[in-house]
DNA sequence: AGCCAGGCTACCG
DNA sequence: CGGTAGCATGGC
């Protein structure tokens, strides 16, 4: 009998409810998810996709990101490469799309200086926190669905969703969410490249099922997970 | 018209 | 340390 808890029960619905995800890399894969499919990212040209997808995304919906990641294809330049020899504004006017892109443009421009050093290493989290504009969220966004590590990533609707079903309370941070997500998580999974997918696929689980039920306000209603996680 | 989106930094007390 | 304004555009 397998071992389980709340957390790995909310994992199991949502998964039977939406089926696999499948998420990143997205332009460079002919701009569909692969759900079943846990080989990506196949090469660094792939890991560059997803990092620079990571830094977009914030705080912006992933259609925005794909106009801005299209955007960079036309003028061939989805790599860290081409990015770099990019005028700055060109680069700004590609990823306009996304928002906040002043920014945006200079996160991207100093992470690629990063990136390049690195030379196809897995960087460390406390690397990755170190360049700006690479948060919490970001950080374990590239290690998760960049380099398969088994970091899970939490969002404002992971909070909302364990808000809602009195898992955390009002201050919990970070951290806090994170680390309940892994322990809870790695007590029901042993084998670490499992845990990786089920880190990717809840992760966009949460995303997928929050749009519907935690996006206005007042949170959950209509969110099936009340009624079964008790 | 107003609120929200797959956040982070800078600066405040 | 915790709290918050500012960042920008697009969709509903």
């Amino acid at each position: 009998m397998k071992k389980t808890n709340k957390i790995y029960e909310i994992y199991e619905l949502l998964h039977e409810a939406y089926g696999p995800q499948g998420w990143w890399p997205f332009i460079n894969n002919d701009e569909s998810y692969h759900p079943h499919d846990y080989l990506y990212p196949k090469n660094q040209l792939e890991v560059f996709e997803v990092c620079l997808g990571s830094i977009l995304t914030q705080n912006t919906t992933f259609t925005s990101v794909v106009k801005s990641l299209n955007n960079l294809k036309e003028k061939n330049a989805l790599s860290s490469k081409a990015i770099k020899e990019m005028n700055i504004d060109e680069l700004k006017l590609a990823i306009k799309a996304s928002g906040y892109h002043n920014q945006k443009a200079k996160y991207i421009l100093g992470f690629i200086d990063f990136f390049e050093v690195l030379d196809a290493r897995t960087p460390t989290r406390d690397e990755l926190l170190s360049v700006l504009g690479i948060g919490e969220e970001t950080a374990d966004s590239i290690l998760l669905y960049g380099y398969n590590s088994p970091e899970f990533k939490v969002d404002a609707y992971t909070k909302r969703v364990l808000l809602t079903l009195g898992l955390i309370d009002e201050k919990a941070k970070y951290q806090d969410m994170k680390q309940l997500m892994q322990k809870a998580l790695k007590e029901c999974i042993k084998d670490e490249k499992e845990q990786v997918i089920v880190f990717q696929e809840y992760h966009a689980l949460i995303v997928n099922h929050s749009k519907e039920f935690y996006s206005k306000k007042p949170y959950g209603v209509g969110c099936f997970l009340k009624e079964k996680i008790l």
